[in-house]
RNA sequence: GCGGCUGUGGUCCAGUGGUUAUGACAUGAGCUUCCCAAGCUCGUAACCCGGGUUCGAAUCCCGGCAGCCGCACCA
């Protein structure tokens, strides 16, 4: 057993998570949370929230999961999310349509799957591997559709990012952060991607959660305010030249900068915050590093891209994070689809005074003797390079046809004008984390065996606030005079909103057993003394060490365990092996 | 999707064309003043699904589903 089996059998016999619909055999591409790895997952997410919702300042919005064609049309998805395929007659193998007249055609991508399916025909292109006959080319198209409302006349996919609720309420978001730069929105939740043959349990699924930020910029500074405060911060990047030599760098964050290998302040800043998040829910440092995507790889639109790699005992270095620099793309492509305006004014420090010439045509004159035809020729005349103006009679040509003006219908003047700002449209960062991925590499980075008297003990060393159980209240043994001062305990807990379970069977070794194996930070026994004394145990998932407190400090003393506040060997007087 | 391998209680695994399908661990109840998976008693719990062959199928055959590995795919 390798750790991935080791990690996924814990998860699914415990109820972290297992794959869906098990009960009618199973549907590949979905899994199940279970009640820890529910909870589990909702603390990852809190964790995101506290840094890039409280920390950032992004506002969090919720978007439907089912988005509308345009959306589609526009982010790109419909027609460059889909592949043409082609299957040969034979031996059924399918082979992408575009990769097999790579050779003919130049451009493949352009064509649609009639004509690549031309193409084939013309060039009597068989299958590469028996010769046999290929079949017509069909899109495959990664995202799921359905029908908004009966027929189908309004088509409807489920969203394969979060992104696009963003772009498409940007008008709404910029009106919100009061029609200034930079601003950014966030989104956690489901999106749906249907995989040709999805694998590797929780790594690829068809139905994930993503947590998205838009971080809209102006364009024109990409530096950061607070980029002092990551600057320091020393991570291990995979450059595109590093990649060359095959050899990954340690580096300060200012530093790649400087060095212009990542591309510019906010994408470096972002880069640092992930690293944080990461290792804040529980990533190993020394099995995290951040590649960057090479010139082939990255999306057409995309200016840098780093992805934030975690190495998995089985599957290797795996991609959890992107953080790309999509510049203007989306909003632009929105802009041109929508035909609304998605540009931001931005006003200079200080208005800028210019002298400009213009040239005002008498329309009085103009507006009667051109009729629909006056208002093109004045544009003509406005556009005229002031040379041309010269003549007594100026000639405009609008449409093929050529006009006669005299010049004294055309005043040319000089003023002075005040520029206030300009219409910038935003360039977009975007941190999108996959939350699965995210999850499973916790549960395997927090995976440890150790021997303890012969014996292996499993324990899921979560870092406090991640453990989806706070701690665990046990009574030495199941008499009515333990099991009381217990429930009292975990009451306690339990008014104080915190995650406690109780717990009375078996041995106490075996339920210390049990909660380290979920990762329980923090045990709490009764046992006679307590009786006598009112002092409890705590028992500390990583040592197995143990102290006595006053049973009325119990809560405050795990919650402050837990946020770090305090420390376990001086949090109590310690218990004698 | 293709090819190879696999599918037995919650988990891991044994096994056979024929009565009531092994075992370990886990789990429930109980006993044991029990601090690191101890022991004892009793219990719960399984042959992936569908079809075929057969007097009889969990076992053989076919199909499906799922998992693993390889290929392809991975915006």
């Amino acid at each position: 057993m390798d750790r991935y089996e080791q990690v996924t059998e814990l998860a699914r016999r415990r109820g972290f998570m297992w794959p869906s619909f098990e009960l009618y055999g199973g549907a590949a591409g979905f899994y199940d949370y279970g009640p820890l790895g529910a909870r589990l997952k909702r603390r990852i997410e809190d964790i995101w929230r506290r840094f890039f919702v409280i920390g950032e300042g992004f506002a969090e919005i919720e978007c439907p999961t089912i988005g509308i064609e345009e959306v589609f049309r526009a982010s790109g998805h419909l027609s460059g999310f889909s592949d043409p395929l082609t299957e040969c007659k034979e031996c059924k193998e399918i082979y992408r349509a575009d990769h097999l007249i790579k050779h003919i055609v130049e451009v493949p991508d352009a064509l649609s799957a009639e004509e690549i399916y031309r193409v084939i025909k013309e060039n009597d292109i068989t299958c590469p591997e028996c010769g046999g006959e290929l079949s017509e080319v069909y899109e495959f198209n990664l995202m799921f559709r359905t029908a908004i409302g009966p027929g189908n006349r309004h088509p409807g996919y489920l969203r394969p990012e979060t992104a696009q609720g963003m772009f498409i309420n940007f008008p709404r978001l910029l009106r919100y952060y009061r029609d200034s730069l930079p601003f950014g929105a966030v989104q956690i939740g489901r999106s749906y991607r249907n995989e040709i043959s999805p694998r590797q349990g929780v790594i690829r699924l068809r139905e994930f959660s993503q947590a998205e930020a838009e971080v809209f910029i102006d364009p024109r500074s990409k530096r950061h305010p607070r980029f002092s405060e990551v600057k320091d911060l020393r991570l291990r990047l995979y450059s595109r030249e590093a990649q060359e030599r095959g050899e990954v760098e340690e580096m300060s964050v200012g530093e790649a900068v400087e060095r212009g290998i990542i591309a510019h302040e906010i994408l470096a800043y972002f880069v640092a915050r992930t690293y944080e998040y990461l290792l804040a829910v529980g990533v190993d440092r020394e099995r995290l590093r951040f590649r960057q995507h090479k010139a082939d790889e990255m999306a057409h639109y995309a200016a840098d891209c780093w992805d934030a790699e975690v190495l998995l005992d089985r599957l290797g270095w795996i991609e959890i994070v992107g953080i790309a620099d999509r510049t203007d793309y989306d909003l632009r492509s929105h802009m041109a689809l929508s035909k609304a305006n998605l540009s931001v004014f931005v006003h200079y420090p200080e208005p800028i005074r210019r002298k400009r010439v213009v040239v005002k045509p008498d329309m009085k004159a103009l507006g009667p003797r051109f009729k629909g035809r006056a208002k093109a020729i004045a544009d003509a005349l406005q556009s005229m390079d002031l040379s041309n103006l010269k003549d007594d009679i100026i000639k405009v040509t609008v449409d093929g046809e050529t006009y006669e003006i005299e010049r004294s219908l055309v005043s040319v003047e000089e003023i002075e004008e005040e520029i206030r700002g300009e219409e910038v449209v935003p360039h977009v960062i975007e941190p999108s984390f996959g939350i699965d991925r995210i999850l499973y590499t916790v549960l395997e980075h927090s995976y440890h065996e150790e021997p303890v008297e012969g014996e292996t003990r499993v324990v899921l060393r979560f870092l406090p606030g991640i453990s989806p159980v706070d701690v665990a209240i046990l009574p030495l043994m199941d008499k009515d005079e333990l099991v009381e001062p217990a429930r009292r305990i975990f009451d306690a807990f339990r008014r104080c909103g915190m995650l406690a379970e109780f717990d009375t069977s078996g041995s106490i070794g075996r339920r210390y057993r049990r909660n380290d194996e979920i990762g329980t930070p923090y045990c709490i026994t009764v046992d006679y003394q307590t009786l006598e004394d009112g002092t409890v145990t705590v028992r500390d998932r990583d040592t197995m060490q143990q102290i006595r407190i006053g049973e009325e400090r119990a809560v405050d003393v795990i919650r402050d365990l837990l946020s770090g506040a305090l420390c376990f060997s001086e949090a109590g007087a310690p218990v004698k092996a």
